[in-house]
DNA sequence: AACTCGGGGAC
DNA sequence: GTCCCAGAGTT
């Protein structure tokens, strides 16, 4: 930062916590102090906007309402109540994260960096955000919010989406930081970037900032924050089996630390080049579960986009013909009726026909 | 430093 | 359709 900045710092602090103190939203999380609250908050929130969380912040908090009857329960109730909200890893990390906290810090949350920063799932992000809100510890969050109104009122030109980018922006933040009250500050910048300074059209109009926001002065707001170019992601298409066994279905349980791991599913996988999908279909059970199964008919197709693919798949009745299940991949399975299916978390893909499964059946 | 990991809201 | 979201862990 230049003199001049650094001069206009107290002013914009000031003008950025008159702002938060008017215009705040009234956030479920922001009714407690208690860390632990704080950290489920943190948990969910990350690549997750506020209007999702709010639901599952209130269902996760009355079925586990203290870090012990967390660190308690199995992890399926905990999926169950992460089911839709993605990056599954959060959930896991956490419920080894709260079995840490009660057993080798007797149930009481750490509130020094260092220790609670070594808990899984904990980086630097929820570290600065739970400490500086739970603990008015002066450490600065640096989120995507932070890092748009920071580009944007100093110019910062480093892409946003770079790893390399994070130290420079977090010198900002620390700089800027009101060392008096970092939670709040922290959640102001936050605010902000979530309400006025938004990626596309921000209200400069309304923004207590802009009259020191040199993006703005120098009339380019939006080409700031810069980012990198992310390559088109590839397109999958699978074939998926609902098997059934007179009146029950087969799910399998998918691996633990891959992607959606503990979810349940029904099993699937890509198609080959040229293969059809329901000769793929029978080969991929016969693979992944060892059933050899008659294809009856289509049930439907669903499109679906992960974070670095997507995926086309088509999804079959089959009945089983012969065979007892046999694992190679899932690490668990069960044949259900279709009315406990509800017991199980499954990933939004499996959703975007089970649904229909359940109608047609029902006929 | 780049890649993996979900799902949905806003546009 | 695209972009982005109160990011963390792995390689």
């Amino acid at each position: 930062m230049n003199d001049n900045q650094i001069k206009n710092v107290e002013r914009i602090r000031k003008a950025l916590l008159k702002w938060y103190h008017l215009n705040s939203r009234k956030l479920p999380w922001r009714e407690s102090k208690k860390p632990y609250d704080i950290w489920v908050s943190e948990m969910m929130l990350q690549q997750t906007q506020v209007n999702t969380v709010i639901p599952y912040f209130y269902r996760f908090l009355e079925k586990f309402p203290s870090i012990q009857s967390l660190a308690a329960s199995d992890l399926q109730p905990v999926l169950k109540l992460w089911e839709g909200l993605g990056y599954y890893s959060r959930a896991r990390n956490f419920h080894k994260a709260a079995k840490i906290v009660v057993e080798q810090y007797g149930s009481v949350i750490p509130d020094d960096r260092d220790r609670f920063l070594a808990l899984p799932g904990v980086g630097e992000y929820i570290a600065a955000a739970v400490l500086s809100i739970a603990f008015d510890r002066p450490l600065a969050v640096v989120d995507g919010n932070v890092k748009r109104v920071f580009a944007r009122l100093f110019e910062i030109d480093a892409p946003v989406n770079v790893s390399a980018s994070y130290k420079i922006f977090k010198v900002f933040a620390n700089d800027l930081l009101d060392i008096d009250d970092p939670g709040t500050f922290n959640q102001a910048v936050m605010e902000l970037g979530a309400l006025v300074c938004k990626p596309t059209k921000p209200d400069c109009g309304i923004c207590p900032l802009s009259k020191y926001c040199q993006a703005l002065k120098n009339e380019h707001v939006e080409a700031f924050p810069g980012k990198k170019k992310k390559s088109p992601v590839p397109h999958y298409f699978m074939a998926v089996g609902v098997i059934f066994k007179g009146d029950k279905v087969l799910i399998v349980r998918r691996p633990e630390e891959k992607m959606l791991g503990g979810l349940w599913e029904f099993p699937g996988g890509r198609l080959q080049a040229k293969e059809k999908a329901e000769n793929a279909c029978a080969r991929i059970i016969a693979e992944k579960v060892n059933l050899n199964v008659a294809i009856e008919s289509k049930l439907t197709r669903i499109q679906h986009a992960y974070t670095h693919f997507k995926i086309t798949a088509d999804i079959f009745i089959c009945t089983l013909v012969s065979g007892r299940v046999r694992r190679n991949g899932p690490t668990d399975h069960q044949w259900v009726y279709l009315n406990a299916l509800e017991k199980y978390p499954f990933p939004g893909s499996n959703h975007k026909f089970i649904s229909k499964l359940i109608k047609e059946r029902a006929k």
